[in-house]
DNA sequence: ACGCGAGTTTGACCTGCATCAATCGGGTAT
DNA sequence: ATACCCGATTGATGCAGGTCAAACTCGCGT
């Protein structure tokens, strides 16, 4: 059975795409939405648990997450990982291997996920015939910078309360986006998973679960969560110092 | 007196600037170099403590730090600070502001510092006869992202001495390009600086430079550093577990 | 030379989170 | 059902690093 399948890509077009509001062609104009239609020329399946891409494996294409989410971690020698980002459908994953070379990163599949593959030298061909595709890859690169400085502000200056609450308020908007309930909803990572991209054990983030609900901001049954209280865990995270 | 003063752009040439083997011409191959030279249309002296731009601006233009260092932070309403990176000549600072809209952090020069600015506009126009700044700039960004997620992973998962070492070691590498000695320098910023950057208190930071520096593997006097068993370092960051 | 102030160092103490360890609970295979 | 396993929870304890406080150093201006 393989790991890394690829589709059918008769529906692969960013025009038709049900993502496209939240996906790279974000904000573009519609005529040239329909240009990027070329820009996709597979997709490709990743079981839960696969890698779509790992450290040090040259890549240049860049992969729009259509189903799933999938995770981003960098590995060290030693066994240890620091995981990076969270990605939900609509996000791009591999915008740190744009340097000729490597991925400085791995992207692993949470759940069984689908991507859709733009491979970079189509990006600069496209681009010809679509000036804004630069402005919109620059965009997207850039938010991606502005994103993990906030995950910085959250591991250099939080405590381990504040981050879990922007966590949660974090998770809550990008669901939300996607048309998701914004109180109600299923995290696809475990608690391991949360604590290593927090900068936090296990079992702090399991007792800070179990305070938030004990505490009447959360409650929680496994993955599952239904923020009670946004205003409590938005106050946690700003407004008092 | 003005805090931000433009200079005159009589040698603003990348094609003749000796940082040109560092800053955004990097790699780039000499006959495209020379079409840059109409890229930079200004250039700007920041004084020591002054802003080269603020969290909000709107701005579509990125920096080019030519001389002096320059710190950049996310601001929060309460007054609190996380300082996201410290950039030393030749890197790029701004890459968080290429979404049309505003900087997601603010630039502060940490000495009198010069930078060449370059409109994105302009990176459009020109980018249409070279077509391999468009990489570049992708390229840098890509970095930009790399570099971010390095100190998540710093922050994430070391131990405090673990940090400030490799914080050591990487300034010790950045300096080494610009022809400095890397054993041997002169740190720009404060151990505040280094304290907020890293995630740690200032006392901490303060004791970790004395115990370097007892255990032999450092020796300080304020802002002075002399790395003397950089292979103690690297053991220190990585190799143990 | 003196005094002053900002940045740094050092010490004593405290606490938030890690660590170690035991138990629990839900899902799956038998 | 039962057994098993993996992830999550909860408790007890320890320690790294934070907090509070005092002293020290280096410039700098007078």
């Amino acid at each position: 059975m393989q790991k890394r399948v690829p589709v059918g890509i008769e529906s692969a077009h960013c025009s038709t795409c049900m993502m496209g509001h939240v996906c790279l062609p974000t904000g573009m104009p519609s005529h040239e939405i329909e240009q990027l239609d070329t820009l996709v020329k597979e997709r490709i399946r990743v079981e839960k648990g696969q890698p779509l891409f790992r450290q040090g494996e040259t890549l240049n294409a860049l992969f729009g997450l259509r189903l799933g989410s999938i995770k981003t971690q960098l590995e060290e020698e030693n066994g240890q990982h620091q995981i990076t980002g969270f990605f939900l459908p609509g996000e791009i994953i591999g915008l740190d291997g744009m340097i000729e070379g490597e991925h400085s990163s791995s992207a692993i599949a949470m759940e069984d996920s689908e991507v859709c593959v733009v491979r970079i030298e189509d990006i600069d061909d496209v681009s010809r015939y679509v000036p804004s595709l630069q402005h919109q890859v620059r965009r997207i690169m850039s938010k991606e910078i502005a994103r993990s400085h906030q995950v910085l502000l959250a591991l250099g200056s939080m405590r381990s309360e504040q981050r879990l609450a922007a966590f949660l308020i974090n998770m809550s908007q990008r669901l939300a986006v996607l048309g998701y309930s914004s109180t109600d909803f299923v995290m696809r990572m475990g608690r391991e998973e949360i604590g290593n991209y927090l900068g936090l054990t296990i079992e702090t983030v399991s007792r800070l679960f179990s305070r938030f609900a004990r505490d009447g901001l959360i409650r929680v049954s496994q993955r599952e969560v239904r923020i009670l209280d946004m205003v409590a865990l938005n106050e946690l995270v700003g407004k008092p110092c």
